[in-house]
DNA sequence: CCTACCGATCGGTAGG
DNA sequence: CCTACCGATCGGTAGG
């Protein structure tokens, strides 16, 4: 699989960017890490900003097209729910770094920030259309699909976190593990 | 309750960080938002660093404080497992703006970078030993001590983000919800 | 892909 | 608390 000088300079700066923050990461630190003179760099990308509109954009198709997936898919909702919830687990191991970016560095995206809202917003609708579904169809409790909807997305949300500290655990039992934490808590007896 | 120009300062500067991002908000931005020069800034903070260490570390320390006197109680594992949260959702509540820089922001942080590593950890710490506990005396099912830590605070962390979307909502009733959510997770069947 | 360079903006200081 | 200003660094361009 042959990487164009473009895309490694995408994965350098997306790691860059998920270290020390858009903002606070130069054309200058990125070129260093590349191996070229700053400069250079426009020769494969347009601007600081095309990058982490591309990068931030990428990551939110994915999670957009299992979203649809899902929705689509002949099961019953908590089934769903438990498919998007394994999605999203695949997404941030597959794509660490990339989508660390997505909860803090989205507010510089600069063209692109309704479009991210947009497609973040139907996310969010079909997570709770999926919880309004469940409650109805009795297979969870009457929650509330506010809090719950926040509470579940905002662990998926940070899970590269506790990911990229915990890269050697098995990709199964963590899906298994974190949907049991999801949905049944820790069990209050 | 008077307040001194530096805690005007200050307020400002969280809120600002808060919305762009400590790298992205500017002495200029603060200065003509609190209505002086930005050189007039400096009679009253020393630096920027300095509104961002003494923001993180005042919050960190409410952290501390909490976990600290929860230890201390004499009630059951889960019962200090639910005070916990508790105080945390109400350190939410009262320094919204403040708490969404602990996150993200404090890898900005210059001289304060270990001390705040140091805190967060000792928190975790109290925190896990708190999971295992309970787990012992049979209050909650074997959780996975890393992973449920990890899913529980990251909604904790994040809790600013919707609170500050849902302030109307009534603080007993957000803590007695979320508690729920959190240890109950949604009632799988 | 590099050398050379631009105008803008940054955090912060001197001096009153 | 302001005017005036500093050196450093920024994203990006011209031209080869």
């Amino acid at each position: 699989m042959e990487t164009t000088k473009r895309e490694q300079i995408i994965k350098i700066a997306v790691k860059l960017f998920s270290k020390r923050g858009y903002a606070a990461t130069s054309m200058r630190d990125i070129a260093k890490e590349v191996g070229m003179e700053p400069a250079s760099l426009y020769n494969h990308i347009k601007s600081k900003q095309d990058i982490l509109r591309h990068s931030i954009l990428d990551i939110a198709s994915l999670y957009t097209s299992s979203i649809q997936n899902v929705l689509n898919m002949k099961i019953s909702p908590l089934a769903k729910l438990e498919q998007l919830i394994s999605d999203q687990i695949s997404i941030t191991i597959e794509h660490t770094e990339a989508v660390s970016l997505i909860p803090s560095e989205w507010v510089h995206l600069e063209g692109a920030k309704a479009e991210f809202i947009k497609v973040r917003n139907e996310y969010e609708n079909g997570f709770k259309q999926l919880l309004t579904e469940a409650v109805e169809a009795k297979e969870i409790r009457s929650v509330d699909i506010e809090l719950t909807t926040f509470s579940v997305l905002s662990t998926l949300r940070y899970l590269y976190s506790w990911y990229s500290r915990n890269k050697e655990i098995d990709p199964a039992i963590l899906k298994v593990e974190l949907k049991k934490n999801l949905l049944e808590g820790v069990g209050r007896r």
